[in-house]
DNA sequence: TAAGATAGACAACATGGTTGGCTATAATGT
DNA sequence: ACATTATAGCCAACCATGTTGTCTATCTTA
């Protein structure tokens, strides 16, 4: 046996991005022929963070572990997108709840649909079973938190660490 | 059979995500350790693209898929940092040659390291073999075009796109 | 030698992040 | 009940990273 067969560590990091970013760009390339050209990989996880339920700014940046300043400009652009709403909550007159609109349902659904179609693809290639084997895999190494993951943009080039407030 | 058992496919980039975070936050809390507390995720990637022989910023950015100007302001925050500097050419004299100091030289070495021990920490966990066929399946999933993979910052929040010159 | 292509730099702008400071409203303690 | 503290949202300023456009200097080529 040869002291060291392995692969080097470097090329681990790199599939898992390159696998990463496949998905998002074919999902958004499905999107944008679905009717949704305008809408950015970030922001499927802030739909996702804003849930049916709505949210408001502050929520929303604590679930997204951004500051509540970061999250009031994004759900602006969203807003200016027509994919969220806010409205104003009866029993506290500071907060104002975002809620998606139709077309941000719509949008929320089609990606859905569109991963798991993706998905199929993949197991196509390499099997169910080594898929769910993967999955696993992944569960098992990768941190759990599914929060503080809105931190990748910004995380990857500045260095300014999570927010204070 | 139930009609759908398989997981809902948007848990798939999710997983790929934060396996890849993991990998990459472990290696710059080791590499803050070691002595490399201000190089930035990104820049593993550039020193990478720089490489041993040394480069351009145009070739650079071509390499990295970002505009020339972009990949010129990399290399002066890098050489602020210390990590490269910059020579002429004698057979050109547009070109200024970038190449990595003693300290960016340790710097790759360093990671180079840490990503073989972190991979072995995985292999601990999961098995060697699992391990083994996990990127033997994202090899075959995931484009193999490692170039582009420094559009990521910006890539992931802005609607630009790659460069045209 | 003139025309075109390339390298690098500067300015201006967009996006998305942060901090700091501010006002309005709610919650809490005395 | 009232004063203090905490929270929500917003505005301005700044940083970091991208982009485009423009400019000059220097090769390369017809």
């Amino acid at each position: 046996m040869s002291t060291d067969s392995r692969p080097p560590g470097y090329e681990l990091p790199l599939l898992l991005l390159l696998g990463f970013r496949s998905l998002i760009d074919d999902l958004h390339a499905e999107l944008a022929r679905q009717g949704h050209p305008d809408v950015r990989p970030m922001h499927g996880f802030v739909f996702q963070a804003i849930g049916t339920q709505g949210t408001t700014a502050a929520e929303l940046g604590r679930r997204l572990a951004i500051s509540k300043q970061a999250a009031g400009k994004t759900i602006a652009a969203l807003e200016a997108l027509g994919y969220v709403a806010r409205g104003t909550d009866a029993r506290d007159a500071r907060r104002k709840v975002v809620h998606l609109t139709g077309r941000g349902i719509d949008c929320l659904q089609r990606s859905a649909r569109i991963f798991d179609e993706l998905r199929r693809a993949w197991a196509a290639e390499i099997g169910e079973q080594r898929l769910n084997e993967l999955e696993a895999d992944l569960r098992r190494v990768a941190p759990s938190d599914a929060s503080r993951l809105l931190e990748a943009p910004g995380w990857f080039g500045s260095a300014t660490g999570p927010p204070r407030d």
